[in-house]
Formats: structure tokens, sequence, C-alpha cells
DNA sequence: CTGAAAGCGCTTACAG
DNA sequence: CTGAAAGCGCTTACAG
């Protein structure tokens, strides 16, 4: 198999008899008008027969722009970020650009690595869901003066775009939603960690009990046992282990609220291996749709993250960003409870 | 924020005082030994003080590539090509390559669309899951010589590289399986598509049946209502309607082999809903982890495709294939079976 | 209406 | 050991 060379605008030009400069012009509908119908037509005759096809990398180093944008996930195989990933790229696509992905494993130097790849292929911008510790790589970013938005998480103290949940409002509805249900005693399975996203499903916790009436400090649930914190690279008997204690605490919660899938699927895998009834003996509310819990006998009420939009939204605010829309934009998304048999009525 | 021009070679150059081939000479490490230590020093001092950094659009413009694959796949948010999407990355990057994906949706026109925006990118090579009716796109690829690889699908009369499941092996096993576990009316629940890896299902499933002497033909097996298809894209009361016909028939099936995940999904949750025994009543067998059904009162025994060896090999034969390895390398992965509780000896 | 020419930021054969 | 120069395939101000 003979490789020839791929056909270029000079190949076009020099069979029609006229310059790469009009042939570029025809090619890209500029001028109109202006310029023969008849050549005009050669020209695109001349294009299809040699099936010439645009170099794409040549057009951007000459005009400074890639179409591209780059996307860095923590991981593209979990379902959240594959998720973002398809509606990212949909909306990309509608304007015209590619993208590119990575995964950082939430891993400072991968992160790193990633990141200077994608800049070094000249990336347009940056869609990013950043793991702890990368503020470091944010102000890098924003000292490049390099579009970015961060989704999904962000860093109060690095004021820059951002789409996320309202995480904060999220657990707020989830404890409110259990008080009108009548549960009194409500439980937090959460995180001990330094991301702000998930304080947030904290502080949404506390502040609810607090208006209730429920409770009125940290360290007053501290002492109920109401708060279980496991670590984010955290086995599974952890999980198990802080149900146990938030069933056997001074005062047994009656309801818990777990402030991720992976927590809800765990605990309540135990749950069910404990032969608990839910609602009866523990209603429970999650974060994010939880389909290994499909057939569980009450399926869980949980916080829908609006997913697709928020990739669409995360790409919307970049294209305005690398359109030189100089504007900080922080969109905080609406958390939608949607309400299953685990938190029936008592 | 002033936007300062990015430094190129020839600011460094400039700096230095030297020329633009000696720094990139010094900075890709080339002719080694042969350049002043002291000048090497300084040029990379330069780089490093003014924050360089390759332009790889520049580079790929000479060099005629890009380092950059592009992957194809029908739905990147679908775990199954999420997880082929992690692992082709993983392995991309250790090469220096990075990945620009797309869906399709299974659709010719958007997969042509995003073949011709790939291509047009000057990507290296093209990892794909083919849809129905690509043939002509793969077809093209060939004419134009660009190196690819298809996966997960492949089809048969056009010799291509291509990693997937051995389709035919992976359903023989499963009914060999049900047989030594001495279940003897096996149905099989499946799809009517021209999809050739999904045939092959069903054409390891008849093999077997007549292997072990249970049927000798498809129209005796349509006889006893025994096959059952549905359309891709079907609705849920579809499949409940093929379980219930399998139980119904004149001879009621003992056994289900599912051909999907999403088979199995839907015809599970209908036989829950049964209350049917599993694997009393019915054995089951399906094809890929189904995490929705992990609290099914019996944990499905399943047919596991190696995710991320697929990815991995896929990737692997691409790269060759750039590297101008011009055998065709096709490669029929060893499917698993995962034997659990649905499929307990009688 | 059309063309000659410069230039984007690299790489690399060639010459010295 | 180092440099001058061509060229990858485009776009686009400028001139006519």
């Amino acid at each position: 198999m003979s490789v020839v060379k791929k056909p270029s605008l000079k190949d076009i030009a020099a069979k029609v008899g006229v310059s790469t400069a009009l042939v570029s012009y025809v090619l890209n509908n500029q001028k109109q008008g202006r310029i023969g119908q008849e050549v005009a037509q050669k020209i695109r005759d001349a294009a299809l027969s040699l099936n010439y096809r645009t170099n794409l990398i040549a057009r951007s180093l000459k005009t400074n722009s890639t179409l591209t944008i780059g996307l860095m996930v923590p991981d593209i195989s979990h379902p959240f970020f594959a998720g973002i990933a398809r509606s990212v790229e949909d909306e990309a696509n509608r304007h015209g650009y590619t993208v590119c992905y990575g995964s950082t494993d939430g891993n400072p130097l991968r992160s790193r690595h990633l990141m200077d790849m994608l800049l070094n292929r000249q990336v347009d911008g940056l869609i990013i869901a950043p793991g702890e510790h990368a503020e470091m790589l944010i102000k890098s970013l924003q000292e490049q003066a390099l579009p970015f938005v961060l989704v999904d998480r962000y860093y109060p103290d690095l004021p820059s775009n951002y789409v996320a949940l309202d995480n904060y409002k999220a657990a707020y509805i989830a404890v409110q939603h259990l008080v009108e249900r009548g549960y009194k005693r409500i439980g937090l399975l959460g995180y001990e960690t330094p991301l702000h996203h998930l304080n947030e499903r904290k502080r949404g916790y506390l502040t609810a009990l607090k208006d209730y009436k429920i409770a009125f400090t940290n360290s007053w649930l501290k002492e109920k046992g109401w708060v279980k914190e496991v670590s984010i690279a955290n086995k599974k008997i952890e999980i198990e282990r802080a149900v146990d204690e938030l069933r056997l605490a001074r005062e047994p919660v009656d309801s818990i609220l777990f402030t991720s899938n992976r927590l809800a699927a765990a605990g309540v895998k135990h749950i069910h291996s404990l032969r608990l009834n839910v609602p009866e003996d523990l209603a429970l509310v999650c974060f994010d749709e939880t389909e290994s819990l499909d057939l569980f006998q009450a399926p869980l009420t949980y916080l829908r993250q609006p997913l697709a939009e928020m990739g669409q939204q995360a790409t919307r605010v970049l294209l305005d960003s690398i359109r030189k829309n100089n504007k900080i934009i922080q969109v905080n998304m609406e958390p939608e409870l949607v309400i299953r048999k685990s938190t029936l009525k008592k």
C-alpha cells in the first residue's frame, strides 16, 4: 500500500491554477460574492476529487486557537465523571470544539503532568474536577491567564469560574425532609476530608439541625454520636462499623444521611444483612442515584445532581471565558430531592 | 491582566545569544555530548526562567505526528465504554500519547462527523467501538491507510485489527456450565440485530446445545420457544414478555442466558416481582457484571469481560500499527465465567 | 476579483 | 561544537 502524501491547499491551487490564498478563502466561505462563481466551483470540485481535508494543526498554528478543550477528572471511568464527560462533549461539539480527557486519580503529580501535556498541546481551555491539594495548579493557570472552569468541586479561597452543586443546600433540604417526615434523631455518615464540597454537606446538615432546634453544636453532636466520618480511602468495614455506632449511640439515630453513594452502597448492604426494616427502623437518604441498590426493599430517597446540566453549563462558561468574557462566573446548581420509599412518613 | 505572548524557542535563543536550532537540540536532549556544557545549561536555565512550554502544535506540523489518538465509542457515559476509555488513556499516556474522545450513539452520521473531525485534527490513529452500519467508515479508513483498531465489535467481512471478547466461547461456556449444574432446558434472551458480536453469542449458545445433545436446530428451538430476541431499542415490557414466554413455553425453560446486562437487569427485576426463586425455579447467567442487581437474593453468575485488558491491548495494537507494523492483529479475549448463586447445582 | 508574501513555532539536513 | 535556512500547511493583511 503506497502511502500517498495528503493533499494540501497547494495541490488544489496547482490543479485549478490559482493561488493558495484563493483556495483558502473559498473553502472557508470567506469573501463570499467577491469571488468568481466558476473559479469557486472549480476549487470546490478539485477539493472533493482530491479528497482534501483541512489540516487543523496547520490552521491552529496560524490562528493560535485549537478549538480543543481539555477535561481533567479524577477518573473518567467513574459514572459521575463519565456522565460529565458526555455532556461536556455534546456541548463542546455544538460549538465546533473537540475534547481531550485525562484522569488524575486526585493525585497532584499526575494532575501536574496531565495539565502540562494539555497545555503543551495548546488546548483553548480546561474543565477541571480538582482533587485535594490542587490549589497550586489552579493558581498557575490563573497566572498563565488560561481559561478554565472547575466542576463539581472548587476552592472557596481561590475565586474562579466554577459549576457545582449547592451541597450546603442539598444536605439542608435532606434534613428538612426527614424532619418533616417525623424523624428526630438524624445521623450523618460522611468523610473526614479537606474537600470543601464535602464539608459543605456537613455544614448544611448541621445548620438544618440547628434551625429545627434539634442540635446546636458540633461537639454536642459528637457526644451523642450522631456524626461519623470515615477517610476517603475507607475500607468497607469502617463504614459498617460507623453504621453500627450510629445505631447503638446513646440516643440511637432513627435516620441516616449518607454524603455519597459509595457510603450508601456499603451502608445499605450492611443494613440489609442486619435485616433492619427501612424506613421503620431506620430512614435513609443519600447523595446521587445508586444503581446497585435498585433491588433494595426500600428504594433510597436521594439528592440528584443534575449531571448533564453541570457538564453543559461548565462548557458554556468555559467557552464564554475563551471568548474573553472576563467576568468570573460561579454557578451553584439546585439539588433535587427524589423522594422514595426509604423516607416514608413515620 | 496583560496577556503576554507565550515564550518561543526564538525568545530563549535571543536571551542566551544562540540559534533556535541549538535551543531545540538542547531541550530535546539531542546531540548529547556534542554540545557545550555551559551553553546547554544556560539554555535550560533560560527556558525555565521564561517558563517555556513546547508548542506541540508547531512540532506536530513539522514532524507530521501529533501523538494523539482518537477514541470513538457509542457513548462515553456508558460504564463499559467509560472503562475502556480509562484503560486506553492509561496505556496511551505511558507512551506519550493523549486521547480525544467522541460519542457516536451508534449513529452513522454522527460517526462520520466525529471521524472527520478527528482526522482533520490529524490524530495518529483511531480506536473505534463501531455501531451498526459502520462498514463504510472502516473502509474509508483503510483507503486512507490511517492506523486504527476496532474494539468490542468488528466486521468479520472486513479484515482489520480488532480486540474483542470471544463471544462465541463466552456463550458456549455459559451453557456448558448450566449443563454441568444439571440444567437441561436452557433459554436464551438476546437481541435481534445484525451486530456480529451479539450473533456470536447466539452461535455459541446453539453450538453448545447441539454438542450436549440438547437441541439440534434453530427451528427446533424456535418451536420449543427457547430463543427470544428483542430489538436493541427495546422497551422494558418486551423483555418482561420475553421472560414470561420462556417460562410458559411448551417445555418451560429451567434456566436463562441473558446476552447483555441490560436485558438481565430488566429481566431479573421482573423475575423478582414474580417472586420466583433463583436458582430453584430458574437459573440465570448474564453477560457483564450488573451492579444494579447487587442486592438480588441470588447474585448472578456472569461472563466477565476483561475491560481493562481490552483497552490496553487495543491501545498497544494501535501504537504498533502507527509504528508501521503492517500485519493485521486480531485479539480474541478469553471470557471468564464468574460463578455465583444464581446457578447453584440443581 | 485575485495573487505574492509573510509568518505561526517548531525540526532537521546541511555546511562549516 | 554551532548556525543559516528551508519547510511543515495553513491564514490574512496588503497591494493591485
